[in-house]
RNA sequence: GCACAGGUGGGUGAGUGGUUAAAGCCAACAGACUGUAAAUCUGUCCCUCCUAGCGAGGUACGAAGGUUCGAAUCCUUCCCUGUGCA
């Protein structure tokens, strides 16, 4: 018995499962099958599924399959707020810590890539997001030009001007937000504090990564589907309740199906819309977890019992990995 | 059959004698993204070659001819498409 065999899965870190892909590559699917298999519990990461009263167009579990398995981090928005990433990320976080305690697998499931690099990365601590700051910004911008925040966040932090490109306002607004608000420049921010990566868990990242023309085929058809089961309907109750302002309203399918609501667009050619939409969204996601680390890439989609068996090997390894070494 | 209108790169659609391999938009592909991220933004986008460049050559605006130093753009004929009249 060398020292290494001396470690215990007591002495180890409980494990996280992540699973990740683009829309429609059968997450949702592959979670549960992986929650029923473990005694898992499903984390939410996925912005638009934080939304109450925002079902049809996003996509979430049935009522049914939440029954199966505790599901955590679903509509607990309300639709008047918005969540944003450093929120997300710490009320992720506190919910990893509960599953933990009662000993559960957790499994994260979802799509949206900045969350799940917060969660498990963390954001800098930066200011949080000044509602009025950014109004004035935006203001400005309009008056003095489109290169107007550029030249503000070069005289600001010369190092993110360079970084960002003039024509990204979101960006540009947030780091002068940033530098204002801290009184400090946002490169200085990042270097001094850095991120907090989550820690106390083993992360196991199992990605979604079916044909793209499969994928595109299903994005078309799942689109279709949420027109038939009452996207415009949702969509028209959501725009009497909350206005415009609801920040979901702006996103794949809801955006669409608003512009057929005033009559922008035929159903035929908002439904085409939404369609093109998303699979945009799959292309952009892909591109996203290209690049995070230590993914173990699942060649299908999630609902494949194929995939589903391989998943559940790569966790029954990950479990028992450390005898292993 | 006659009269108009029109046929442009994967799509749409500008361009009416030369800085036009041909605007813009879309798609596609690649990429960025540390607090609205289902958001936002960037690059490539006819083919071949290389010393990889506002580089060289080839092919291209329905077809074939013609005018011209030069044509997607003008002329002729032909072939398609739409509309109107017969």
């Amino acid at each position: 018995m060398g020292p290494a065999l001396t470690v215990t899965a007591a002495q180890l870190d409980p494990l996280l499962a992540v699973v990740l892909g683009p829309t429609a590559s059968g997450k949702t699917a592959l979670s549960l099958a992986l929650a029923e298999r473990f005694a898992g519990e499903i984390v939410n990461c996925d912005s638009g599924a934080m939304y109450r009263e925002f079902d049809i167009g996003t996509a979430k579990p049935t009522t049914a399959e939440r029954d199966q398995v505790p599901h955590h981090l679903f509509d607990c928005v309300s639709p008047a707020d918005h969540i944003t990433a450093g929120e997300y990320a710490r009320r992720a976080r506190s919910m990893l810590e509960e599953v933990k305690t009662r000993g559960h697998l957790p499994i994260l499931v979802g799509g949206t890539g900045l969350y799940l690099r917060a969660l498990l990365e963390g954001l800098f601590p930066g200011p949080q997001r000044s509602e009025e700051l950014r109004q004035r910004l935006r203001e400005r911008a309009t008056s003095r030009g489109p290169k107007y925040l550029h030249r503000i966040l070069f005289r600001l932090d010369r190092a993110a001007a360079e970084k960002i490109h003039a024509n990204d306002f979101p960006k540009l607004i947030r780091a002068i937000e940033v530098c204002l608000a801290s009184r400090q420049r946002m490169t200085d921010l990042w270097q001094q504090r850095g991120r907090d990566p989550l820690q106390g868990f083993r992360i196991l990242r199992l990605g979604l990564d079916p044909d793209r023309q499969a994928l595109y085929e299903r994005i078309n058809r799942r689109a279709q589907q949420m027109f038939e089961e009452g996207l415009i309907e949702e969509t028209k109750t959501l725009l009497e309740k909350y206005g415009n302002a609801a920040s979901p309203l702006a996103s794949l399918g809801y955006k669409q199906a608003a512009q057929f609501i005033r009559g922008e667009l035929t159903l035929e050619q908002a439904l085409q819309a939404a369609q093109q939409a998303h699979r945009n969204y799959a292309k952009r996601q892909m591109t996203w977890f290209r690049r995070e680390p230590e993914v173990q890439w699942l060649r299908g989609f999630g609902d494949d019992n194929r995939i589903q068996t391989e998943a559940v090997g790569r966790i029954e390894t990950s479990l028992s990995g450390a005898f292993r070494g």
